[in-house]
DNA sequence: CGCGCTGTTGAAACTTGTCAAAGTTTGTGG
DNA sequence: CCACAAACTTTGACAAGTTTCAACAGCGCG
């Protein structure tokens, strides 16, 4: 159904796949060696290509493959039965998407390209044949998918004990740090998503969104032009996070 | 540490681990022969006892094992630097724990018994030896890895996007499901956990959760009587997870 | 060039949290 | 076995944070 909107691409004619990719720091191969990479590249047979506004996948297809974000920028979704959605997560270029459709054989949420993208396609009854071959392979897999557990919890703690503002700054810090890992400036990027969907994952509305944001801003904290944002100090946004107002006077 | 605070016990004697184990249909070897079944007793060496409110493993700790709750009721929990906690899950029998410190080798959180507890322990190193050996093995807890982040976009959707009254509808559904599944009654049952850990896992204050308990009581949806639950309506209880005033009025 | 989507800001409403007091249960030690 | 303390629960009144509703501004795409 999605073939005529996603160019599948086969990489034939380069066998580039993982042990070429400047993303192998980052991505699923981590830490083989140079003979496991090799191995590993007749695993990535192909990519495909998501527009903007795309589904790599939606809710109940079939499971087949995982994907690796190439270039580009995702979103995962979950809708309820009455319209309302919460944003499970947001993918860049080297992180996993699809781990949520091992359990059930199906997808169990949409992943929606923000921008223009490419992902490469692991087959998974494919990738489960290699661990097999390569224990480090099965042992760092393994790893993704624990700290793929630990990433929501640490989202579960944000929506649940977190105010608006420590939400903000959260999130700002993640994105900080994850651009900053791919050789991006700490201090300056361009969100991706809008602030309905920033809303939607901190579990707020885009107007709290908007409003923390310009408070942010006022405070010296950071400086937000549309979609662009400048970090201008980021000790202070980490103290957003730390200092709670209440537990200071408590224990100060 | 934990040593003198939790018994150990080597299962030795009855060589009966997981082919004996009536919670073999729950558990990791969900779906193994009758051979491969035999094949694993042997990744059971041993189980641990850990008596009400000790603690499992703790954040921090070196992870090695994988544990299954044999009998008793755990939590699982994330503290923030100035104490204010997360219940990230609640685990009975038959449920993994320690999944969140395979990423690290540390563990993430807090898992602490809310009544005296049995644990099998399953050393990781020797589970994914298994692997090798058992691709159902290895494929199954892969699928049970990928629920377990399935959940957790369901706990993210409940503290995102839902109103008090629906967490507590939706909390007490999956109760009541999970405790059937155990061959417990699905109207009946006694919460292990307080109201402030309710609170804490549904992101919640404790008052909050008591008023929507008392409320549904007033609606005749349950009755409360401290601990103990009776689901009077399971249906109204699944029509206040779905039916938001505002949608019927909007589309209706 | 204008229409639509996205973002900003204000005021009012609502849900949930905070604080406080009292009731209940559980556990412990005499 | 009772008594008391500690922990947990319930309920009320009030406060705070976030959402809702609404109006308007800005940017980008056709």
């Amino acid at each position: 159904m999605a073939s005529h909107l996603t160019a599948v691409k086969p990489l034939a004619a380069l066998r580039e796949a993982c042990s070429q990719c400047n993303l192998r720091e980052l991505c699923l191969p981590v830490g083989l060696s140079a003979d496991e990479l090799g191995q590993i590249d007749e695993l990535v047979k192909l990519r495909r290509r998501i527009l903007r506004g795309q589904s790599l996948y939606r809710t109940g297809e079939p499971f087949t493959a995982l994907y690796a974000v190439k270039t580009g920028f995702f979103k995962t979704e979950i809708l309820l039965a009455d319209g309302r959605e919460q944003v499970t997560g947001f993918q860049m270029a080297g992180e996993l998407l699809g781990l949520d459709g091992i359990g059930m054989e199906k997808h169990a949420c949409n992943a929606i390209a923000l921008e223009d993208s490419e992902v490469c396609v692991l087959p998974f009854a494919d990738l489960e044949r290699y661990f097999h071959e390569i224990a480090a392979l099965q042992h760092h897999f393994h790893k993704v998918m624990s700290r793929e557990i630990v990433r929501d919890q640490g989202v579960m703690m944000l929506l649940g004990v977190m105010r608006a503002e420590e939400r903000l700054a959260a999130f700002l810090l993640n994105l900080s740090q994850r651009f900053t890992a791919r050789g991006y400036s700490p201090h300056e990027f361009n969100l991706r998503m809008t602030r309905n969907e920033i809303g939607s994952y901190l579990g707020l509305k885009l107007e709290t969104v908007s409003r923390v944001l310009s408070r942010f801003q006022e405070e010296g904290l950071i400086q937000v032009h549309q979609k662009h944002i400048r970090i201008i100090d980021p000790a202070g946004l980490k103290k957003v996070l730390s200092a709670r107002q209440d537990f200071t006077e408590r224990h100060g």
